[in-house]
DNA sequence: AGCCAGGACTGAG
DNA sequence: CTCAGTCATGGC
């Protein structure tokens, strides 16, 4: 440690100068964080905005709506969404999951968070990055969340090579960070900005980068 | 008119 | 295990 997670600092301070605090997770309660989860699957974030205004609009934003609706109902209220037949299924079994927990952000406060991630990616339509969203996000736990963003900006720069799997580059992070739930909320939600308006995937604005001139980090290999 | 978006599951090899 | 195919709307 010390020397070597300086890099990773070094790269969120220039982040968070150029962007300012994010204010993440857009979401009312951590039950909303929670689908909204499922529903931005790779699905712009607007789209999401529109199918959670649907459910709300429905009165359906619960636990027990949800459950109760009929999978052509949530489709349609979901649908701004995209895969919204598929999203319907994910968020059905992420739900009964979450219902079945009574209110996880308590009843999974004592839990090791590593067998509570496990338990995650066992629901249906819950992945990685969905699972780790859900807990840094909704559950405050420390988990790093890693997106295509995340990678496209640490492989373009050479920092990580492109086949990293996800659990690779989740260490890279992990290993090399305090275990902060929110320093972990805020880089995460600097990543996408970043991503978003500057390390774009056919035109990137590199020029624009607040990294660029950072250098060889070597962040694998040193791990 | 494509390309892209805050992925995950499935079946084939 | 790796990997193409699948799922679908809306913005640019």
């Amino acid at each position: 440690m010390g020397a070597a997670q300086a890099p990773l600092l070094t790269v969120y301070r220039r982040l968070f100068r150029r962007f300012g605090p994010r204010h993440w997770w857009p979401g009312e309660t951590p039950f909303e964080v929670a689908v909204g989860a499922v529903l931005t699957q790779n699905t712009a974030w607007t789209n999401v905005e529109r199918a959670i205004a649907g459910l709300k609009r429905a009165r359906a934003l619960s636990p027990r709506r949800i459950l109760a609706a009929a999978p052509r109902r949530l489709a349609r209220w979901i649908r701004p969404a995209g895969y919204f037949n598929l999203k319907a299924r994910r968020l059905r079994a992420l739900v009964a999951w979450w219902a079945g927990q009574g209110n996880p952000v308590v009843t999974t406060r004592r839990r090791p968070l590593a067998a509570l991630r496990q338990e995650l990616l066992g629901i249906y339509g819950v992945g990685p990055e969905t699972a780790d969203s859900i807990l840094l996000y909704a559950l405050g736990r420390p988990a790093f969340v890693v997106d295509t963003y995340t990678k496209r900006i640490f492989a373009r720069h050479g920092w990580v090579s492109w086949d990293a799997s996800y659990e690779a580059l989740q260490r890279v992070f992990t290993r090399r960070l305090p275990q902060d739930a929110a320093l972990y909320n805020e880089y995460h939600a600097l990543l996408v900005e970043l991503g978003k308006t500057t390390c774009l995937k056919r035109r990137p604005k590199c020029g624009e980068c607040p990294l660029r001139d950072l250098g060889t980090l070597r962040l694998e290999a040193g791990a």
